[in-house]
DNA sequence: ACCTGAACACCGTTCAAGT
DNA sequence: ACCTGAACACCGTTCAAGT
């Protein structure tokens, strides 16, 4: 609060006066942060704009580094709602309906959320020492992680970030697509 | 670390001479939620045993009311990790391999963090005059969103969050099970 | 090695007072 | 309506001092 509202150039006290808490505050850069999130326009091909979209909510995430603290907070702007809305309409377009279309609407959004929130975390937090403390700890215990040593699991540079999280989201819309509700 | 060396009935300072800092008992105490997340035996069913996994993570999550402000920071601890073996075990039990098994690792995890976090905060933080502000604001725009509006997605009455998490977790599973790496 | 008490620099928010 | 300055209660952390 203080600090935001030096770069105002104005005291705390007058920011107090805009917005009730600071919560609010994080609140309207939470949905601020969904305004730079392109919707692109309905095409026939849905799966594609479901990913345009997914991407899109991922690349904004990661743009802003403190993005992960505001995750555990409600969503509920309208920037937020006019992605969702979007997100929906395409699953429709699909011919999702019903309980499938509320499954796939969360599924995709859980998706995106974890996958923007755990990589914002690793690429920012989490310095070298404890990273080479884990990977130190799995190669000292081979008997008890056979399965993370032998695929590198801890080896953050053994496969491209954007590479693995097009083939989960791959494998969550055709998962989608094979499931339409008849 | 002061309320919590309260109930340790000591001094915050005691505290602080056990603790580097304050991040480092957040980083202890998310691992020791971890640590109540069941590692079931290993069957031939390894799609059941993700399930039973998952399940129990989510379910961790959410008995912890304040985990969600866990969830930006590395989980690197060996409760998680352990917890990660037995997953790509799993997976790998499965017929998963190198850039599919990586991918799959990451997706079971992304959409079980993602649901977790959102029904976590969605139960917790959300007052009823924000969510109702929200829907009014959905149904006031009928135009602007259709979709959600027809799926009643801001409904929470509408479909069990259980039920919900089931769907897409097997919609996940299915998804890893029709791509082996041949 | 382990703990205390006092202190430091900071934080979000409030409240009277100004214009 | 909008802003200020002072103050309040709090926070994580440190530092000298104790045992």
């Amino acid at each position: 609060m203080r600090s935001l509202a030096q770069r105002l150039t104005v005291t705390a006290t007058a920011l107090c006066w805009h917005v009730r808490t600071k919560d609010d505050v994080l609140d309207l850069a939470m949905d601020q942060i969904f305004g730079d999130v392109p919707i692109p326009g309905a095409t026939d091909d849905w799966p594609e704009d479901v990913r345009v979209l997914v991407r899109g909510w991922r690349s904004a995430m990661l743009r802003h580094p403190w993005a992960p603290g505001l995750v555990g907070r409600p969503m509920l702007g309208p920037n937020v709602l006019a992605r969702t809305e979007f997100l929906q309409a395409a699953l429709v377009r699909g011919g999702c309906r019903g309980r499938h279309l509320a499954a796939a609407t969360r599924t995709l959004a859980n998706y995106v959320i974890g996958a923007s929130l755990t990589e914002a975390t690793w690429r920012r937090s989490v310095d070298p020492d404890a990273r080479a403390a884990a990977r130190d700890h799995v190669a000292a215990h081979a008997d008890a992680y056979p399965t993370l040593n032998a695929s590198g699991h801890l080896d953050d540079d053994r496969w491209d970030d954007d590479l693995l999280f097009e083939d989960g989201l791959d494998g969550v819309l055709r998962s989608v697509a094979r499931h339409p509700p008849s």
